[in-house]
DNA sequence: CACCACACGTGAGTC
DNA sequence: TGACTCACGTGTGGT
């Protein structure tokens, strides 16, 4: 145990490490430092062990700060602190997607889609269902009112969630009444897509966004 | 390293070990095992070897654990797992405390309170807010509805919110209209409060209930 | 070769 | 005292 330090470019024990050579090099541009192969090994295993202990104390901060979020989880050894981490993350998942199930939460994958309701009256009535899903931000909705407003549309109906810094809406918008009888449907459409995806989606993360590691959260707003 | 077993219970080193008497005790009762001092040393170390091992297997099977839970953790150091395992948790923690604020979501501990409202006009239109707790199971609305139906109450309106196994409901109730007006509503208040609380607080364990540790998840259910 | 992450056995502390 | 947990240093394999 004491002299199983033995990989191939160490020498077997401490008796043939004093047999090595140790006089200084001939040539000066390979003359290693003259540190002894003892030095050298003794500062090998030195770094080593403080590599593990840094190592030991990175997973011991994350154990810890794991400790302060769970409640009375003071005085429960590693195992069963990380046995109930299993089972908040498994109940907290299970709420989430339970809750997402009724209402409509958002991803975290920015989109925007556009669908065409009543297909068959083209122009008079047609409802236009227009989805978003992006980061919340205070801005958002007077920037999206701004911009259904210069489409001359009319919101006639909302659903919006808000949920962990992300936000989805579904609007349904029909023309104005007094905008011209003429507009083309397809080409509403394609506009519609245009100003909302400038608005959610931000353009230098077009998808793939890097996402800050802490979340910001807010109430549910509700488009009125 | 090799000899340094030398708790004040051990002997220094082999060669006192040696030294030691290993001749058979003269009172059989106290008479320990005939293994030596060094077997009995081998065994200790052994167990202790043994029992580590356990503990570290313990500690990893809920690693990988938690490894399943959390996507595109393959491949990550422990290090790393337990850090997105912490935003992960305070994430999802977050998320279903701002849903808590908007939807009355029903907590772990079970509870029965009935209020009185509108209580300057006693008997005539009197409303009950009754409002309950308790973990969630198929037969309960049928019970709570018979029982209301007894207490000769109508069921003005609900609240009622399932999530995770557990679920919260607010009534608000008003006497019969063909029931006597001479009903008491402090005797109302105090049967209603019983009868609720046989339904919806397990008798076994009123409180400080044995939660099972995996739960169960339900889809609200909504009163009609 | 150097570094890293893991598993292992061991010393020390607690109950 | 034994059983258990933790921190530590070391051996080892992978990059």
């Amino acid at each position: 145990m004491e002299n199983s330090f033995c990989s191939e470019y160490w020498p077997e024990n401490q008796d043939s490490v004093y047999l090595l050579p140790q006089v200084p090099c001939y040539f000066p541009q390979i003359q290693c430092s003259h540190e002894s192969f003892q030095e050298r090994r003794e500062s090998a295993t030195r770094s080593h062990s403080e590599a593990e202990k840094r190592l030991r104390d990175r997973i011991n901060a994350q154990l810890s700060t794991l400790r302060k979020l769970i409640p009375t989880s003071e005085k429960m050894d590693k195992a069963a602190l990380l046995g109930t981490v299993v089972d908040h993350v498994k109940d907290l998942k299970g709420k989430t997607a339970e809750i997402s199930k009724v209402l409509n939460t958002p991803t975290d994958i920015d989109e925007v889609t556009i669908e065409h309701l009543n297909e068959e009256e083209e122009n008079k009535g047609c409802l236009l269902k227009a989805s978003f899903c992006c980061d919340d931000r205070p801005e958002l909705f007077s920037e999206l009112q701004r911009g259904i407003k210069n489409l001359k549309l009319t919101v006639m109906g909302a659903d919006i969630t808000s949920l962990g810094g992300r936000i989805k809406g579904v609007f349904m918008l029909c023309p104005n009444q007094n905008s011209a009888n003429d507009v083309c449907m397809n080409s509403l459409k394609r506009s519609l897509r245009v100003v909302l995806s400038r608005i959610a989606i931000s353009p230098s993360t077009s998808n793939y966004r890097i996402k800050s590691k802490r979340q910001r959260f807010f109430l549910p707003a509700h488009f009125s």
